[in-house]
RNA sequence: AGACUUGUGGUGUAAAGGUAGCACCUCAGAUUUUGGUUCUGAUAGUUAAGGUUCGAAUCCUUACAAGUCUGCCA
């Protein structure tokens, strides 16, 4: 894979970077699920860390105790673990709280940061540098409101962005953090605290994506007004790529969350979601994530994936190993002349080392049968011969008709006597006295139209499937002959439910 | 509105001043006990204009377009 940041990190090493002292990381914060954009990220910096042979840090960025959950914490772990990203160490941003604390002083010390205060509506800068560290020290053991703020005063970036030539370092908090519990008061911003971790954790390559190309300033000028050439350290260096994005679909968080409380989708394990636990409870492989995150690349442009592409890699790696089942959705009864009523005929496959039953009346689907061929119909219809799967090569002899019913009556032809090219169709068929019910859960994108109208229809179908299905698993995937791929999820009241992954191709009006 | 970033076939991504390549999509043919898969082939591209250069997708200028940011989120 060659792209702008393995010639950056090349040219990096090319220029003196010792190629021993590369390191990267990945900083999730712990307020939500991964998703595949997450993956994106994680796929480049656990495939530079293996080219380059280099330390990868799992750090948490948990600066603000108000977002973050524990429970994600295990969850992002996890994930990873099913991910097979495997990183050197887990750190934590709170683990350097009072590293932070201290450089923040320094920084007050060298008049590159005062305390401002709101009040009166008003807005007061401190200047006196004895002043500034002791109202911080009292913000940090509680003793002041919200209206305190530790600001850095970087005046010389050519912009009239005002949060940007002055960012926030601290905001006071007060809130219980999972893992420091009460003891600070103030806590660290992104942009304080990010760069600051990186260069504590001697991280060369800081890979994020391009909405923080507007921060790069900031964390430069933080890491050029805390270096210290006595700990012989590398500055990192942030290098921005475009996020995922993918139509018909969305990954953002807050996006998500919008979703969950409109109740279009129920929950972030939805199958609709591109989140990890929902590839996890749809029995994917991590292999077809990863196959995909390779096909797309990395560049710094606004993207926009075809979800077809996904799709495509899903299917093409499920066709190799997945269960085939026959299933019915809406039975359509023809009756074999040549057998008797009640005469069962055992098939083996030898695919499955299983026997499926045949019988006199079996069910195929409405769609297969037309009674009269036009379009190109491949399927069941007068003069055509057609392939039952596993079985017979059968073609209508004769129609009858009562009230409303067609009774299709069909002779079974020896296979060697057929020319192949007249059999064009091999079509899905059960017993009408074997079969077990199951019911298929059918879903669309979350979008429809460009990412702007929502897509709430679910249907729920009932049907029909040969008897093939033992030791069925939850979460396992099947091949639906000619549907599509599915995966098992609950068996209640002697009905199996599956829901959809991917439909083959619809375009001939199959179903 | 400003600041920043980015513009390569329909989509995604390579080419670091020297042959515009790869994958998907689409279309055609072959194979096929899935109208699936697989195989072969075809179509199609450097946003525009100017400049530098023996030579520009690449460097410079201008225009245009898209995206991001303008949070005491990250």
């Amino acid at each position: 894979m060659n792209n702008f940041i393995t010639n950056i990190i090349n040219n990096d090493i090319n220029n003196g970077l010792d190629i021993k002292k590369i390191k990267f990381r990945f900083p999730p914060e712990p307020n939500g699920v991964l998703h595949l954009g997450h993956i994106k990220a994680l796929y480049i910096n656990f495939y530079l860390a293996k080219k380059y042979n280099a330390k990868i840090n799992l750090r948490f960025e948990d600066t603000n105790p108000i977002n973050i959950k524990y429970k994600y914490i295990n969850n992002i772990i996890n994930n990873l673990k099913w991910l097979n990203f495997k990183y050197n160490n887990i750190t934590y941003v709170s683990d350097y709280f009072n590293i932070l604390y201290k450089l923040a002083k320094i920084l007050i010390i060298k008049k590159k940061a005062y305390i401002q205060i709101f009040k009166n509506n008003k807005l007061y800068n401190i200047n006196n540098i004895e002043h500034n560290l002791h109202i911080f020290h009292n913000m940090k053991y509680g003793k002041y409101n919200k209206n305190y703020i530790l600001k850095a005063k970087i005046n010389n970036i050519n912009t009239n962005n005002y949060y940007i030539n002055n960012p926030i370092m601290y905001r006071i908090i007060n809130y219980k953090h999972f893992r420091t519990k009460y003891n600070w008061n103030i806590f660290p911003t992104y942009d304080w605290s990010h760069g600051q971790s990186d260069y504590i954790e001697n991280i060369t390559h800081s890979l994020c994506s391009t909405e923080f190309i507007i921060h790069k300033n900031i964390y430069n000028w933080y890491l050029n007004n805390i270096y210290n050439k006595n700990f012989n350290k590398i500055l990192p260096k942030q290098i921005e790529f475009s996020r995922l994005n993918i139509n018909n679909t969305i990954t953002s968080k807050r996006k998500i969350n919008i979703l969950i409380k409109k109740k279009i989708i129920n929950n972030l394990c939805d199958p609709r979601l591109l989140t990890i636990n929902s590839f996890i409870k749809k029995g994917y492989s991590n292999k077809y994530l990863i196959d995909f995150i390779k096909v797309i690349g990395y560049s710094k442009r606004n993207n926009n994936i075809n979800i077809n592409l996904l799709n495509n890699i899903i299917k093409n790696n499920l066709i190799k190993k997945s269960i085939k089942l026959m299933v019915i959705i809406k039975p359509f009864k023809i009756i074999i002349k040549n057998f008797k009523n009640n005469y069962i005929k055992w098939i083996y496959l030898k695919e499955y080392n299983k026997i499926i039953p045949f019988t006199k009346y079996i069910y195929i689907e409405k769609k297969d049968f037309k009674i009269k061929n036009y379009n190109n119909f491949y399927r069941l219809c007068i003069n055509n011969y057609v392939r039952l799967k596993y079985s017979y090569i059968i073609k209508i002899d004769n129609i009858t008709k009562n009230n409303n019913n067609y009774n299709i009556y069909c002779s079974i032809y020896n296979n060697n006597k057929i020319n192949k090219n007249n059999i064009k169709s091999t079509i899905q068929w059960i017993s009408n006295k074997y079969y077990l019910k199951i019911k298929i859960i059918l879903y669309d994108y979350i979008f429809i139209n460009n990412n702007k109208i929502y897509n709430k229809k679910i249907k729920i179908l009932n049907a029909y499937s040969n008897i093939i299905i033992e030791n069925i698993k939850i979460n396992k995937i099947y091949q639906f002959h000619r549907i599509g791929f599915f995966y098992f999820y609950k068996y209640i009241n002697k009905i199996y439910y599956f829901k959809k992954i991917i439909l083959f191709n619809n375009k001939n009006n199959l179903y």
